[in-house]
DNA sequence: AAACCCGATTGACCCAGGTCAAATTTGACG
DNA sequence: CGTCAAATTTGACCTGGGTCAATCGGGTTT
């Protein structure tokens, strides 16, 4: 899971996008003495819930799942993951949600007190990681009223929408959108069951809003899953 | 609505949970001519979503609610802020959420150049925000599980058990939980319709849960609220 | 290519919570 | 007080999305 660290911050794919923007040529050779360069395969588990945090992870390929679970299983996907994202912010405490590799997933880990000394005398790298936070916590309230107060059918055109939006700065802009999470993530992250996301799916289909392809969807119609999502 | 700066920042109700927690007393005597003490009544929206960040708001006195709405109107509260909360916490850009006083409401309102500028070499106050930042995102993702996981009745009783605990540090424990804002505030925060709020109580208090009081409500039970919570 | 597995889809049915429509209570004001 | 107006509660009914149970691929193993 672990290789010794053969790589340079300077050509990282992640380089202009992750924590590590802020940082100037003289500090990233430091920096590049921070990072391990981190494997996962498909399912498994990155870090949990209930874990104290000891590492921060900025993820440089592949997507993860972001969740919280409830004492009885019930599972609630807080987002999902993808290349550039910072992860385990709290400088403190535990991580308050549980990741998992979606695909083969590799990351950049930072032991967690090395990471904090680094960040105390270098104030611009403080506050690129408060600028993620800040994001971050903007885009939980965006989801917070799609869970509260959209149908089933907004929740789906919707996520489509922001899942192809966030994809740009991946793979660029597609009518194409890749979809590698299952049916059920897509589900525990809308608030619904895996039924009704198949059911919206083949709706959308019929209505020649979306074309169901292998490993994903093609937008047909974007206009008419826009007016969908809007409402 | 503005009044002159009759105050002390080291007198302040607030001194030790908010922001200003981070600053020692000879920053806080320049702090305090950053700030100036502003006053909003009962449904005064202090902020809109829409609006560019020009101030930040720390909250001294009563409640406020935090929300979104949809293009038809459906409104999501997000949140709900108390004496010690910062708001605006966006550095560049726009608020992205929307803010009105439930009751009377007395802020300490920051410029957003002269704090900025203050922040610039205080590093410990930019990561006092940062940790705010990150409860406040753990609490967003706590609500998602909430709004897209849990029935009518665990969202009720996890609501009045988590706004007695917030109220903890502001008027101190008690089984009598006061609740400023209105059903439909309720339901809005909840995802659910006044209705729904509005016989749950109903429903709680006939078990003998809870005894509805004029303003709030009293917990006769609280283990069987927590055991609903819980779930 | 048959057997198997597992995710996805589809169908039939049901119910938690929404909708609509009255009461009922509360509060503000003359 | 009496009068409105607004907030809350309650009742009757309905429906969006959940539940349960087949069925359908597509990929892998033998």
């Amino acid at each position: 899971m672990i290789e010794p660290n053969g790589h340079f911050c300077s050509d990282c794919a992640v380089r202009g996008t992750a924590v590590c923007a802020s940082l100037d040529p003289a500090e990233l050779r430091e920096f590049e003495h921070l990072g391990r360069r981190v494997h996962f395969s498909t399912g498994e588990t990155v870090f949990s819930e209930e874990d104290i945090t000891t590492s921060f992870f900025n993820l440089l390929e592949g997507v993860m799942r972001l969740y919280k679970l409830l004492p009885d299983g019930r599972r609630q996907i807080v987002g999902f993951a993808l290349p550039g994202d910072f992860l385990g912010m709290n400088m403190s405490g535990r991580h308050n949600f549980s990741a998992d590799a979606i695909g083969a997933v590799t990351a950049c880990q930072f032991a967690k007190v090395p990471f904090g000394r680094f960040i105390e005398d270098r104030p611009h790298l403080l506050q690129r990681i408060n600028e993620l936070a800040i994001r971050e916590l903007s885009q939980a309230r965006d989801h917070m009223v799609l869970l509260g107060r959209r149908s089933a059918d907004e929740k789906v055109a919707t996520f489509l929408l922001g899942w192809r939006e966030r994809l740009v700065s991946v793979k660029g802009s597609s009518n194409i959108v890749p979809l590698p999470m299952s049916r059920q993530d897509i589900a525990d992250y809308l608030g619904l069951t895996i039924e009704t996301v198949s059911r919206t799916f083949t709706k959308l289909e019929r209505h020649g809003a979306i074309e169901i392809v292998h490993g994903g969807i093609c937008l047909r119609d974007p206009a008419r899953v826009e007016a969908l999502a809007a409402a």
